[in-house]
DNA sequence: GTCTATACTTCGATAGAC
DNA sequence: GTCTATCGAAGTATAGAC
């Protein structure tokens, strides 16, 4: 897509550049460190340990330098889940995939980010849309094969309990806050270990 | 940043002043309409129609101001949710307490600063510690009170459940993303209407 | 007690040198 | 195709005028 640029006067360089990932890696090193407001062209040039200008001659605008960051961990987010899936259709690989879900503190900045911009927004709102349908599938498929109706319990209210539940253990753990995690994360194991048997027993 | 510094030499204004109460409430408007970054020395005197020099009379830095506005705003949810439960210990009210949370936009920019700044974590956490203690205990007592035994569903997992549902659908409202949460949202009133039947039928 | 004039730093971005 | 010299705007904070 696009940066096809109907653009006017300024020059950008390739996107197969070896200097252009290292910002991008800059800038997400730095985003998980010190959250988005330290994402400034001058300090991901320092982290990168090249000059800041560099930051627009590859990226026309930090935004767009953010959409990049964005994308290429959602992406690899994306095709985790749907590898994990594609060989395994169960409950308990819904959970890991949202327990194990690489940098909730990633998530809370860019969500944060999409409440100033419009792009981020969008690219931000896909990208939840995408892995929604990734996991709903799976989820309906496992749900019904445990023979759980779907107007017992419809398979998107099962997922977003499973999503906020991860979701609000990640972020408070960031916090330092975990008082009743552990009973919690026992709640939903157990729970899955009734249905679905752990092959090894303990 | 770190100006620490339980400061020597420069003057504060008194915090009854009606000019500090406008700073607050600029930066509140600014903090939910665009986010955190937009909470600048001159924008929040701009927003308020005064001098920016103003804001760095009444508070020490911009994280005081931060956490000013935090504070008025926590206060307040913990004293309505207060309130709520003294009169009603119920889970429907407990649901209402967490469906109608004002500003989850506002808890996701806290939650994003507290990554940066060490003092606002602090802060965020004995909020998040604070809030979750006065649900708890209700939430032990109503699901007592539906013969619910504590090892079959622990209260705290109840709560965690209901919390992390709740922040991720608006979080995902505020990204434009709606899909199944009418499904979601009928699932755990149902749920709730089938424990504590509602007094008016429909 | 209240506010302003001012200092100095860092920001994103561009035009132009290699 | 790649990088740098440089600009104007915006950032926080302080010292000093009312």
């Amino acid at each position: 897509m696009g940066v096809a640029s109907t653009a006017p006067g300024r020059r950008i360089g390739t996107t197969t550049s070896k200097t252009r990932s290292l910002l991008v890696d800059a800038a997400e090193q730095l985003l998980l460190d010190e959250g988005y407001a330290a994402v400034t062209s001058r300090r991901v040039g320092a982290k990168a340990g090249l000059k800041p200008q560099l930051v627009h001659y590859y990226f026309r605008s930090m935004e767009d330098l953010f959409l990049e960051v964005f994308r290429r961990r959602a992406d690899e987010n994306l095709a985790r889940a749907e590898a994990a899936l594609a060989t395994d259709e169960t409950l308990r690989t819904l959970w890991r995939i949202n327990a194990d879900l690489r940098g909730a503190a990633f998530n809370i900045e860019f969500v944060a980010l999409a409440n100033h911009h419009k792009a981020i927004r969008a690219e931000v709102a896909r990208y939840a849309e995408r892995f929604r349908a990734i996991q709903l599938e799976a989820m309906a498929r496992s749900l019904a094969g445990h023979g759980i109706a779907a107007d017992r319990l419809p398979p998107v209210a099962a997922l977003l309990l499973m999503t906020g539940l991860t979701q609000v253990l990640s972020l408070e753990r960031a916090l330092g806050v975990t008082a009743g995690h552990d009973e919690a994360l026992a709640f939903v194991t157990d729970l899955i270990d009734r249905l679905e048997p752990p092959v090894a027993p303990t």
